[in-house]
DNA sequence: CCGGATCCGAATCGATACTG
DNA sequence: CAGTATCGATTCGGATCCGG
C-alpha cells in the first residue's frame, strides 16, 4: 500500500491520501447529510461498485473519517467522525466550485436525494436568506426545505430518510414547486424565477410564486465572471 | 471516458471529475505558488510518472483549469486560470485538515519547496501574526518568510525560483533557522519553540531565538481536540 | 432485504526507456 | 526541455454469489 503513497511530507498530500481515492468523496457528502447504512449509501451512488463501496468504508474507518455504528432495531450505520464532519465547509465549497462549470446533464446522471440536500447547502446564503417553507421536488426526489432564522433545514421525503434532527417538519409548505436540472440557471442567477416558470423549467404545484424569488434570494451561486472557455 | 462519469448531476461530482484524479491536487498546490514548467512541477512531484502529469496537464486545461503559457526566453509555463486559482482556498483547508493527521514521515517522504510554502500558507494565522522576516531551512529547502502587516510572503532561495511578485526579497533576515519535520509539533502547539531547540527540532542559525516565539504564533494550526484513534 | 465477499475483464497507474 | 511509448502491476467496474 505505501506504492499507493505520493511520497510527500505535506498536510495537503496527507488529506489527498485519506479522502483523495475514487469514491471517497462523494461517499462523504452523503453521510454529511446523515448516518446512513451500506444500502442506503449504494443507492445514493448508483454507480458504485458494491466492492469499491466496502473497500473505501474500511479506508475512511482507518483513516478516522468514519466510524460503523450498530443501531438497535436491526443493523448499523456509518457515520463521520468530529475529523470527518471538519470536511463539510470543504465538500461545500467544492460543490459550489464545480457547480460553476456544471453543463447539462447526461441523460443518465440521476440527482439523489443527498446530492440534491448537499447542493442545496451550497447554494445557501444566510445572509440573504428570508424565512420559508418550500417544498422540492426533482425527479423522484422531493425535499422539504426550511428556511427559519437564517438556517436551513432539509428533511427528505421521497425517498423518505429520518430527520438528521429527529424532528419531522409540521404544518404545510408555503409553496410546493418542480424543478427540472435547468434549475441551476436559476441558482446562478441567469434566469429569472418567472422566465424559469415559462420555460417550464420550474412548476409551481401550489402557493404564491413570488415565493420563487425568495428562494432564488436565499440560494444562490454566482455565476463565473471568468467567462470560462471549454472545449467540448 | 464516460466510463469514469460518476453519473450524478450534482456541483461536488463535477469538482471531484475535474480535479479528483490522481496526483491532480498536488499539481494544483504546486501551480497556486506560481507558474511552473513541466520539469519544475516533476522535479516538485518526485514520484510522479511522466505520462501521468502530462496526462493530468491536459485534462486540467481540458476542464479550465490550467493554462499553457509561452515564454519568450525559451519554454513554457503552466498556470492556473481564475478558476483554478478558486480552489486556493479549498486546497488550504485541506491542507490544515490532513495536517491534524500527519505522523511522522517515511524515510522516503520528501519536503519540496512547494510543498513548504503551501504548508505555510495554511498555518498563516493573519491576525496573530506579527511582522518578521525568517529565513526557513528544512532539508534542501531554503524559504525566506516574511511576514508585514498581516501578510505573508514566501520567496524560494533554494532552489531558486522567480519570486511571485517579481521582486527579491531585500535586507537580511532577522531570524535564520532550520527544521525537521517535528516542526509540526510547534505549528501544532504541542511543543514549545525553547523546547523544540532543546530536542533539536529547531536549529537558530542566526538572529534573537525569542523570534521563534513570535513564528510560533504567526504559524498555529490547533491540534484536534478529537484525538484521533488511528490502528496502525 | 441487509451487508458485504468473490471473481474476472477492462481501464488506469507506475516505472522505465526513448525521442524531437 | 517537454514530453511519448511501452509494458507489467494495480485498481476499477460489473456481475454474481453468499451468509444472516
Amino acid at each position: 500500500m505505501a506504492s499507493r503513497s505520493y511520497g510527500q511530507y505535506c498536510g495537503v498530500t496527507t488529506a489527498v491520501e485519506q479522502i483523495g481515492e475514487r469514491w471517497a468523496l462523494l461517499i462523504i457528502r452523503d453521510l454529511l447529510v446523515g448516518p446512513r447504512r451500506y444500502t442506503d449509501l449504494k443507492q445514493g451512488l448508483p454507480k458504485i461498485p458494491t466492492n469499491i463501496l466496502s473497500t473505501r468504508l474500511k479506508e475512511l474507518q482507518e483513516a478516522g473519517v468514519v466510524r460503523r455504528v450498530p443501531v438497535m432495531h436491526c443493523g448499523l450505520v456509518y457515520e463521520l467522525t468530529a475529523y470527518g464532519r471538519e470536511l463539510e465547509p470543504i465538500v461545500l465549497a467544492l460543490g459550489r466550485w464545480g457547480f460553476q462549470t456544471m453543463g447539462d446533464p447526461d441523460p443518465e446522471d440521476v440527482v439523489t436525494a443527498d446530492s440534491l440536500t448537499m447542493a442545496l447547502r451550497t447554494a445557501f446564503r444566510p445572509d440573504a436568506a428570508s424565512d420559508a417553507d418550500y417544498e422540492l421536488h426533482v425527479g423522484d426526489v422531493a425535499l422539504r426545505v426550511q428556511v427559519e432564522a437564517a438556517a436551513l433545514t432539509v428533511t427528505q421525503l421521497s425517498p423518505p430518510a429520518p430527520p438528521v434532527g429527529g424532528r419531522l417538519p409540521g404544518g404545510e409548505p408555503q409553496l410546493v414547486f418542480a424543478a427540472t436540472p435547468g434549475i441551476r440557471h436559476v441558482i446562478s442567477g441567469e434566469l429569472a424565477p418567472q422566465d424559469a416558470v415559462d420555460a417550464d423549467v420550474l412548476q409551481v404545484v401550489s402557493g404564491a410564486p413570488s415565493l420563487l424569488d425568495d428562494f432564488a434570494r436565499s440560494f444562490h451561486i454566482d455565476a463565473p465572471s471568468h467567462r470560462q472557455v471549454r472545449a467540448s
